[in-house]
Order: C-alpha cells, then structure tokens, then sequence
DNA sequence: AATCAAAGCAACCGCCATTAG
DNA sequence: ACTAATGGCGGTTGCTTTGAT
C-alpha cells in the first residue's frame, strides 16, 4: 500500500528560502508552536512542504543555533564523537549545543574527513572519479582552501539578533530531547533563549575545554585514548543498547568534571 | 577582468521508527 | 493487531561563493 508521500508536489515551493518565508515560519511557530509540521505550513500561509518547513527551522530558524566557524575544540569534540558513534550525527549534535546535525554533516565531510585521513579521502575520490564521471566537483586532498567564514550569508539568511553562543538548558532539552511531541513547551520556551535571561548557558571555549577533558580525566589519559577507541571497545560489554552506550558516555562526561556548574549545564538529552 | 575548478552549505530525498486511529 | 500518518534521520545533490590562473 505504500505510504503517501511527504507532500503534494504540485504547487509547493522549493529551493532557498527566501527571507518573507523566513519570516512568516518564526512568526508562525512563535505564535503558535510546531505541533504539527505537516498542517504548519497551510496554516502559516506557506507554499512548503512540512518536512521542508521543520527542516529550516531545525537547521536555520532556531533561536538558540550557533553559527559561524567551528572553534578547534568543536572539530575535536565532534572527531571523538564521531569515533565513539559513528555517523549518528543528531547524537553527536546533541552535546554540541547550538549546532545542528547537519552543520556537523557538513563539516565534518568537508573538513574532519580529509584532515583524519587524507589518504582515504584520495582513494574516495579516486573511486568516485572511476564510479561517476559526471561528477562535477573534485577535490584535491592536499587542497586547503579557506573560504571567508560567514560574512558570505545565503540570500536566505535572515538577520539573526541571536549570532551569540548562548543558549538556555530548557530550548536544548526540548529540541534534542527525544520524547518531542511537546508543541506547547516549543512554543514557550524555545524563544526565550533568545530573551535575556541571567541563566542563560553561556558557551565558550573553556566550556568545550571542561567538556573535552572530562571523559579524558577519567579515563586517566589524554584526547588520544578515547579518540582512538574502536566504538566496540568504549562500549561496555554489558550494555548491548546504542542509547545505553550513549548514556554511558554522557554519564562519563557528566561525572569526569569536578566542576558541578559545567556538569550542570550539559545539554540535556 | 574573465574564467574555471573547488569549497561550502542549504535543501531535498528516501527510508525507518514511532504514534494515533 | 493492523494501517496510515507523521516525525526524524542520514545520505546526497546542486547552487553560490571563493580563490587561483
């Protein structure tokens, strides 16, 4: 019987979003929340699909997103996450606050891959040139070419008042929680980190220094032990669940740190 | 100044998991 | 218990920008 599709193709807009759509979205969702991202758009007035309309907000819209460069500490704590969960990107952009899951999937294809391993990267394409002529894009891998970090914005970019680090400990918890299905709590709280509020979650690189070192301490060595852990080795025997094994590391991240305050303030998971 | 290849990133696609009826 | 609807995720695509020539 197959599933409907996502959307009525016909008549829905596509591509870039432009910044009157942008617009209408937050209006919307600050109104009255995402409860229902496939009635959102009708009701907001929109000409997207739900799926495309949670997708920008997810990934662009949300107050509480960080944008800009990744700090070195945040292309090291995605590496080791990354080792530690493999391409489960919404699990690795769950402890990176502020960042989404497809930033990270961008980066970390763009970056972390060919800085881990440039050698692969060169067979990878190697492959992909041999695989699919008609590939356009090729990339050197000793390239090292910088683009200018976020002055180029999309035509898309809405004027963002949040470009601060900051984020509160309710957004996160409800935008990464896992329960979801909270449209009231979105639509309270998830404006707020925005706000200026006193609790607010500052983020800063002797933030992600604590972070990283937490699990470092414990484990009684440096960045490399955990990093090159194979996923099965950091896993405990015991624990035969993926989200068992990720608890446990959170556990690890938590517990490694001394300092309550910075435990305290984990995202929430 | 013009052209072109590569990098960067926003957005789409399709599948899977979960939930509601 | 079954089916359809919905949400969410990872993989991939393709457009825009940038830097080299």
């Amino acid at each position: 019987m197959g599933r409907a599709p996502c959307c009525e193709k016909m008549g829905l807009k596509r591509g870039p979003w432009t910044p009157e759509e942008d617009k209408t979205l937050v209006a919307h969702i600050k109104s009255f929340g995402h409860g229902n991202w496939r009635a959102l758009p009708k009701q907001a007035g929109l000409l997207r699909c739900g799926k495309s309309c949670r997708l920008r907000w997810i990934n662009y819209l949300r107050p509480d997103i960080k944008r800009g460069n990744f700090s070195d500490v945040e292309e090291q704590t995605i590496i080791q996450l990354h080792e530690l969960l493999g391409n489960r990107w919404s699990a690795i952009a769950a402890r990176l606050p502020g960042r989404t899951d497809n930033e990270i999937k961008n980066v970390w294809h763009t970056h972390l891959k060919k800085r881990l391993d440039p050698s692969a990267s060169a067979r990878q394409e190697h492959d992909e040139e041999e695989g699919q002529q008609a590939n356009k894009k090729r990339k050197p891998a000793a390239a090292s070419r910088k683009r200018k970090p976020a002055a180029t914005a999309p035509v898309s970019s809405p004027e963002r008042s949040v470009s601060t680090s900051t984020v509160t400990e309710s957004s996160m918890a409800v935008e990464h929680g896992n329960s979801g299905s909270s449209a009231v709590s979105v639509k309270e709280e998830s404006f707020t980190s925005a706000s200026e509020e006193s609790d607010e979650f500052q983020i800063d690189e002797s933030f992600w220094s604590e972070t990283l070192s937490m699990p470092l301490l414990v484990s009684g060595s440096n960045n490399d032990v955990v990093a090159s852990m194979e996923p099965h080795e950091a896993f405990g025997a015991g624990s035969s669940s993926v989200d068992g094994d990720m608890d446990y590391w959170l556990r690890v991240f938590m517990e490694g740190g001394g300092d309550d305050d910075v435990a305290l303030d984990l995202p929430q998971i």
